[in-house]
DNA sequence: AATGAATGAGGCTTCATTCAT
DNA sequence: AATGAATGAAGCCTCATTCAT
């Protein structure tokens, strides 16, 4: 069932991806998979609305694991962090293209879709947010200072970004760079647990 | 002379900032400036030409002061990465519209002119990388074992993203969002020098 | 039973009647129905076949009353006309929506339903007719030298053209209107006959 | 110059008079005049822009004199009311298809054109009305006790009506169908003149 | 009796672009 | 330098309708 809905998404999911939301056209969707234009329409309302079904996939798919590390009283903060990182730059790498679209096309939907979309970003960078709390609780001079909201959204970006150049077939893996990304926040921290005996 | 010229990239700028290039027509911008959709093609072959030469234009002024700092030998890297930031995200502010087409509109170009977006690009970054490995050499504990261009990479993001959620009237200015920034990714070194005396 | 049938045919005659027979789609009878598209094409060939079931079920029920009046041989050629301009003026109120969709979508019928309903309203007029002539035969003066079919459409015009102008709240109810009209076209003569008298 | 927009109108007219609004396509416009569908949105917003446009064409054409009839102090009221049923038969005939679009198809309209023509028709009724309030001051017994906007209503309807089924080649010109008008709204009054002796 | 899937045809509209002036 | 006319291509979407179930 739903055989054909599902084929649509997948299709709008590659060739928005790809060309982008506006160079992509319905008529390209159907021609993929191998409909009607008309059958498209029978799905959904809009070719936005292709474009909204597959954020709203994405969304709680992005959010689910995440509430509950950053809810997770068994591990600290510097931990968290860590996984985060690790758990969103893989999301990154294997969702780029849906991420791209969540990221830089959305801003064309109408007010009430692009509501939903806000406000899914905001709880995601404020669930980091929660994190980078924790750290600083638990370590009094780590992020001494700084604004949680900025860090959230700095980390973010960092990672967010590599949907720019991340390339499949580098050298690294997204391990591999999860790695850098945590030294270059958190220090020399994260190489051994000195620091912890410090302070 | 070329006031028209001017006009209509002004134009565009703002249009294109506030709805993207695709939802931004050349009626629209002619409508903004009082001329007629010809005259904009009688200065413009292209509504992609339209872009391109925002883009053109933008470029250079980006990175010009910035190969300047980047082989600045009475500099130090660190105070190089700060200064660095500083001077990024107050273009991110500034410009925010144009780093937008810059960053997310120009997959839309035709192979030519994308050839040189993407030429920027990588030359933007790589002076950026020039200047990790200055620190890299100049404080043998600081990013040791990092790989500069992930690095490059992961600043830049940080501070491009910026342009996602800066906000003009928030409380802090860029100075503010900087030096936390500056802090996230050199730790204490910034504040002092005692870092180094401690590992 | 067809009582979906019958809630197919009232949801078209209120939306029609409201958008017009181009301004109502089978999905929207459909879902002030609560019923699927399909589910409308069980019961009719077409669309068109919807409003023709409209008005052919309207039709009869116009016609019905009316022929007994204009064949009443106990009646005089001026009560009739005046119960007639009551009777018609009523049915405009009552049923405006059909009456507007009769007298001015039908031109978008096939061939075939369009000849019914031209055939109905000439055979309507034609009733009309019947009355004026026993008007003129029993009257020397009225009418006298008037060409009763277009006398017929004169009156026929008037009242049908109440479905534009009349307001359900007016202060004027149908009957206050229909005294007017009788007034109008058959002068002092209905009040009492003394206007034979003088002239 | 302004050719094509010119023949663009008379097209709509004619097409639209035979099949309606609804009916009509713009393709249809265009290929009867030659031209792309392009060129017709060079020259119209809308296509409900270029139905507009005839009736915002029509309407002061159809006011201008009967302005000046209604308002002339050398004429007395039944004249007036006489040729104003001459005149507006004359209309009806000469051009019924534009008449139909303007009493039938307005309501498709959107609100603002839609309030342009509703305008225009309170303003027309009510200039006939003015002539019958005339009659009712200059002769104490005709229409007495009617209401005036009711009687300018119906004598609208009687001879709006005309559209449907004044024919041409019938007979009766308008002229003929006129007079046949005027005696049934003012009875033998307009045949001689004793009328106005007794009262 | 009722439905969901799928479609074909066509409709309106947008838009970048060309060209003659 | 600037414009108005005209267009071709394409885009999104609507809609009545068919068919298998």
């Amino acid at each position: 069932m739903k055989k054909n809905y599902d084929k649509i998404l997948n299709a709008a999911i590659e060739l928005m991806g790809k060309h982008g939301y506006h160079g992509t056209s319905v008529q390209m969707i159907a021609d993929k998979i191998g409909v009607t234009k008309s059958t498209i329409f029978h799905y959904f309302k809009n070719k936005e609305g292709i474009l909204f079904a597959i954020l709203e996939d994405y969304i709680p798919s992005a959010t689910k694991g995440f509430i509950q590390l950053a809810n997770d009283e068994n591990i600290n903060g510097i931990e968290k962090l860590k996984k985060f990182i690790r758990y969103h730059l893989n999301r990154v790498a294997e969702t780029g293209d849906v991420l791209n679209l969540y990221l830089s096309e959305s801003k064309y939907f109408g007010e009430e879709n692009q509501e939903v979309i806000k406000k899914s970003q905001i709880e995601y960078a404020g669930l980091l947010q929660i994190i980078i709390r924790q750290i600083q609780k638990e370590n009094s001079h780590i992020y001494k200072n700084l604004n949680p909201k900025i860090l959230a959204n700095a980390i973010l970006g960092m990672c967010n970004w590599a949907v720019m150049w991340y390339d499949e077939d580098g050298k690294l893996g997204t391990e591999g760079i999860a790695k850098q990304f945590c030294e270059l926040v958190l220090g020399n921290i994260s190489k051994n647990n000195r620091f912890l005996k410090y302070y």
